[in-house]
DNA sequence: GGCACCTACTCAACTAATTGACTATGAGGT
DNA sequence: ACCTCATAGTCAATTAGTTGAGTAGGTGCC
């Protein structure tokens, strides 16, 4: 259910095709609602039926032919709808580092999977700075929030950063407590 | 795949039913990976056919009958294997109120949704500070450290709150960011 | 005396998500 | 000449997860 509306909310920014939307999908929304380019298609389909979002068919000369979409205004106002009301579903998280964590008994091989994540943040957070400095294209954050429309965008891009940093200083966390447990044992 | 370590490592604590498993899921481990108990009953009985656990009824006078599961060796050895090698899936975040923030178009209507997330997070909180009171039973971090034979517990416990720390740091964040844009505007 | 809630599940139907393979074309490198 | 990567998708099969109802005895509250 939720999908869709994340779908919606990707094109306010404008019509994309399935191939551009999954690329979306895969960085700045992947942090609040990962989709894979399959389950995207299929809920363009779904969406273009219920004629809450428009395709048109754009042919091209050097690549494949592509869908552009676009919102309808039904569109915009179930999406306006939802976002208005609270959430139904409670945040859910899946992470099958903490299920091996969970279970681990050697120290050594979490401590080097512990390290693996880390590298990964850290990764993450420079994408996203990267991100950041494209929606900001140049502004400071002050200039940014007085002259953009809409702050979602940016709001939602600083939970993926806080994400990413909180789970830096976990890592760090865990290195001490491990540490510590090896110190005492 | 992945549901089917985490009930094994939910067995590592000790024999339990499948209700009980349901309340550990429900609390500690819905922060890394959620399961409905349908999920649960579901994944036990893959788990028993394969040998993995092992279940026996257990007559109870005053409520219904029930089941025990235990982990066999098969299992463990399983699990074991499982949490050496590096997550195959990525961290992955369901989060509702990222996609009606992505959208929103009121800031007075964002206002009340990242307050409502404040007070939830607040009461998470809460929860976790009981269920570590519990995990260390009187005794110090340090003193459980060197104590307790497995660290896992505490470490996913302690991913769980920084988690919910975190949370309500971007709640702020979110709250400070409208108030300037309502000033600027 | 009734009603809601807790324990302890089972069953059926449904929707969502993942995986892998397949179709095309073009660009760039070695 | 071949290989990989990027664009831009489609199809089919399977697994995972959700929802709602049903069963059945016990406890606690007003």
């Amino acid at each position: 259910m939720s999908l869709k509306y994340a779908v919606l909310a990707a094109l306010l920014e404008g019509e994309a095709s399935g191939y551009e939307l999954s690329k979306v999908f895969d960085v700045s929304f992947a942090n609040f609602w990962p989709a894979t380019p399959q389950q995207l298609y299929r809920e363009l389909e779904r969406l273009a039926q219920d004629g809450l979002v428009e395709a048109r068919f754009v042919q091209q000369e050097r690549r494949p032919n592509k869908r552009m979409f676009t919102l309808t205004e039904a569109g915009r106002e179930d999406l306006r709808a939802f976002a208005a009301e609270p959430p139904r579903r409670p945040t859910s998280v899946r992470d099958e580092l903490l299920i091996k964590l969970q279970a681990m008994e050697d120290p050594e091989a979490a401590r080097a999977l512990v390290e693996e994540r880390m590298t990964w943040a850290r990764g993450k957070l420079d994408r996203y700075e990267r991100v950041r400095d494209r929606l900001l294209d140049g502004r400071t954050e002050e200039e940014y929030l007085s002259e953009s429309g809409r702050v979602g965008p940016y709001l939602t891009l600083l939970r993926g950063i806080s994400f990413e940093e909180e789970n830096l200083r976990w890592c760090e966390r865990v290195l001490a407590v491990l540490r510590q447990r090896a110190a005492l044992g």
